[in-house]
This record gives structure tokens, C-alpha cells and sequence, in this order.
DNA sequence: GACCGACATGACAATCGTTGTCAACTGGGT
DNA sequence: ACCCAGTTGACAACGATTGTCATGTCGGTC
């Protein structure tokens, strides 16, 4: 796991306090983030910092791979993710998210996208459910 | 495939003039559209309706679900679909949607949640590429 | 350690997809 | 033909996100 310096180095970024306290919220989180509800969270912890600045800070991140992002209402939600290529199970009430390993589903996106002629650009597959904490 | 009548029927609306024009437009596309972009469409063909009529009725047939959605960039798009459970093979070019079964998938899905001790309430899994035709 | 230019910030305005409002209209059963 | 619950659509309102730009700051340099 890269450090948060690291990763704004590696996206090309400076390490400004703002940047540090938003990484270093997401850091330890289990669940997906809105834009608007981690800059309420910084702003209620005392952390100052800009609306604007949290989107900018969380799609830079998102773009660089750092993040993954989820639609929740059509609003864009943000979590911590790991380099390599993988899958989530979310759970819709905490938004806790697993991230999964899926050879399975590799498999069949590359036998689906043959069958009919597709050059795959890309694929997504996420689970929706209840964790155990919450049931 | 049910008739757009019956369609409208199933999902409990009324046969109006406007409801049809919408459902006919999407009965042979292969391709997912916006609301606006629909909108607009229509209007050019000479078919008066409103933008907020054309957002209610694919929202109300996406919830009795005659449709599927498809979010790009933001934007909601809406697209035709078949009434068993099924995944997308989407072409990120025209838009062209294929729908796959995948039964590989629902096996992945069952496996990961009980894994992680999840009650699994729903999946999606899509595939983004370029069609044979766009390439 | 002060200096400086490029990068970053944030209050605010603007954008834009989408939804709420409400008076006028209409499908379809009686 | 009649009636009314369901519909429509112009318009306003909303809310997430992005653009603006003057001010602030990081971090390499001298």
C-alpha cells in the first residue's frame, strides 16, 4: 500500500495540506465517500478546506487510479482501491465496500466480447448487497 | 417482446399519443439514448412533447422494467431490454448495446457473497468496447 | 533562509441534467 | 356525450459539479 505522499507524487500532485487530510480520511475507510459528505466531514473535524477543492482533489485521485468510484443516486461516491484490476461487493446501507479478485468474470468478459465481435475497452462487475453488520 | 401497448399497460400508464412515440422510437434502436438526446430526436421528426414528459415516461418504464439504464458520463441513458436478468456488451463508440446471458456471472456472485457473509441484493456486470462496425 | 514561478486554493458564479409545480388537457370507462 | 383520475408541458427550482480568477503556498534555487 502506497503512503499518501507516494500517491500524489505518482499522480503528479502536490502534497498540500488539503490533499493530505482528504487521502488521509480515505486512508483507513472502509466505505465509499460522496464529494459533498467528505468535505462536510473535514470542515465538521475542523479541517479547513474548499468544496472545490475536494472534487478536484478526488477526481485527480479517481484519474490516477487511486480511487474507485461508485454511482449512488447519480451522485459520484469515492473509496480507496488497490493497483490491481478488481470487482467490489457494496453494501447498500454502510457502503461498505469488499474488493473482490474475479478470474471468473475475466474469463467470460473476453469469451463474451469475442462471441460478437467487441474489442473490449473495459468491464465492470459489482455486487450489491447487505454486509453481515448490517442485517 | 410484448407491444408497446401492452408495455404501457403492464407498467400501469395510459396509452397517451406521447407515451407511444416514445416507445416506438426505442422498440428497434439498437443503441442506448438519452433523455434529452430522445427529446430532441423526437421534436426533429415533427413529434411535439415535452422534455419533462419524456424524462417521467423512460423513468417509468425503466422502473417497471421495459428499459435498462446505462449511465455516460453523468448522464442517464435508457435503452430498450428483455425481461430476464441479463448483462451488456456496450459499445462505447455508437452505443449499440448486445445483451448476454451469463450464467458464469450469477455462479461468481452467489460464491463472493456468501464468502463475505452478504445477502446479495443486486449485480451488474458490463462489458465497454468497440463494436465490429466501429472498428 | 529569502526568493520566485508554477501550481493550488476557495469563494462565488455559472452550467446542466433532472425534478417539482400547477393549470390546462385527454384517455377510456360509464 | 360525460366525467375525472391520470397526463401533459412550460417554467421554475434544485442540486451536483465545474469554471473563474484573485490570492495563497509548495518546493526547488541562489
Amino acid at each position: 500500500m502506497t503512503t499518501t505522499d507516494e500517491a500524489l507524487r505518482t499522480a503528479g500532485l502536490r502534497a498540500t495540506r488539503q490533499r493530505l487530510s482528504v487521502l488521509e480520511s480515505l486512508r483507513e475507510r472502509p466505505d465509499a465517500v460522496t464529494a459533498q459528505d467528505l468535505h462536510a466531514e473535514l470542515r465538521g473535524a475542523g479541517e479547513p478546506i474548499g468544496l472545490t477543492t475536494v472534487y478536484r482533489t478526488l477526481t485527480a485521485l479517481a484519474g490516477a487510479g487511486f480511487l474507485d468510484t461508485f454511482d449512488r443516486d447519480g451522485e459520484q461516491a469515492f473509496r480507496r482501491c488497490g493497483e490491481v484490476h478488481h470487482h467490489h461487493l457494496v453494501c447498500e446501507t454502510c457502503n461498505r465496500v469488499e474488493e473482490l479478485s474475479g478470474d471468473d468474470v475475466e474469463r467470460w468478459v473476453s469469451q463474451a466480447a469475442t462471441r460478437h465481435g467487441f474489442e473490449v475497452t473495459g468491464h465492470r462487475a459489482d455486487i450489491f448487497g447487505i454486509c453481515a453488520a448490517c442485517r
